[in-house]
DNA sequence: CTAAACCCTTGACCATGGTCAAGAGTCAAG
DNA sequence: CTTGACTCTTGACCATGGTCAAGGGTTTAG
């Protein structure tokens, strides 16, 4: 068992708890989005709780459409100790313009999609559908 | 030249018109997003200009999100003249949903990161940084 | 002690959406 | 006719983000 509370947990028990496979932790290990952990005798990986804290967060930011690159930006905001924290501001700054930027991409994606639907009968002749229409959409080749 | 506007062009004349690669003209055909087109006695491929249309269908639709497979099915049912319309204006629907999900997803990351620029005084100890305490920003181990 | 369940490493494999290279044929200008 | 630009096919390769398998060692319950 590892039901306890505990600051020791193998690779398997940090899986389970963040959701998220043992592959995948390996495979963000080897990418630097994890540290390399603390070795048991055995060779096993020791992680602690905060491992999980940190594969949460990963997910969340993978959830939110950052990709491991960026994520492993973002987590290197919390590992440089050198620069301070007004460098760490700094940074933090840097991707809320970046999440700023991806929102207002998602936006110009809604109103070209809305306006679409909106304009589209739901029925009728495809020769009239808006939709199809907007993106342009002809006849396949009748080429026989 | 090929500055007609004619109904017979190359790979290389659609690619132009289209803006898009020739490789990924024949990777679409592979990928059955594009028709076979005829052949000329050499064997080239020979299109209309109604394969520039269908390609910038398709740009258009990965710009608004759509994946190549869904696209395919968007280009399917728009010769699917029976029960087309529907179709069409439901996918628009979901594709919309989902990005209305993710605009939310932003925003809430994005209130979260705004409240910890906020909080953050930009100076003194990191151990007391709320960008970074929120990351869940433990020390990378220290197992010299 | 044994067996299950776990862990280790290396390295292959998957889908997505292309992009490029090799080797050969075709086409248009000069 | 030759040259250069274009096209053909096959098949390898890229990045992203994993996932799985093989062939081992470890740990723990019974």
């Amino acid at each position: 068992m590892d039901t306890q509370t505990t600051q020791h947990l193998t690779i398997g028990g940090v899986a389970r708890r963040a959701g998220v496979g043992i592959d995948t932790i390996r495979y963000y290990e080897r990418e630097g989005l994890l540290p390399p952990p603390r070795r048991r005798a055995s060779g096993y990986r020791d992680y602690g709780l905060d491992m999980v804290e940190r594969l949460r967060f990963i997910r969340r930011a993978k959830d939110l459409g950052f990709t491991l690159e960026e994520v492993r930006e973002l987590l290197a905001l919390s590992t440089d100790r050198e620069r301070g924290v007004e460098s760490v501001k700094q940074r933090a700054q840097v991707r809320l313009d970046q999440v700023n930027q991806r929102i207002r991409e998602l936006q110009r994606m809604r109103r070209g999609l809305q306006q679409l639907i909106d304009a589209c009968p739901g029925h009728g002749a495809l020769e009239h559908c808006p939709i199809l229409r907007a993106l342009g959409g002809e006849e396949t080749h009748d080429h026989a």
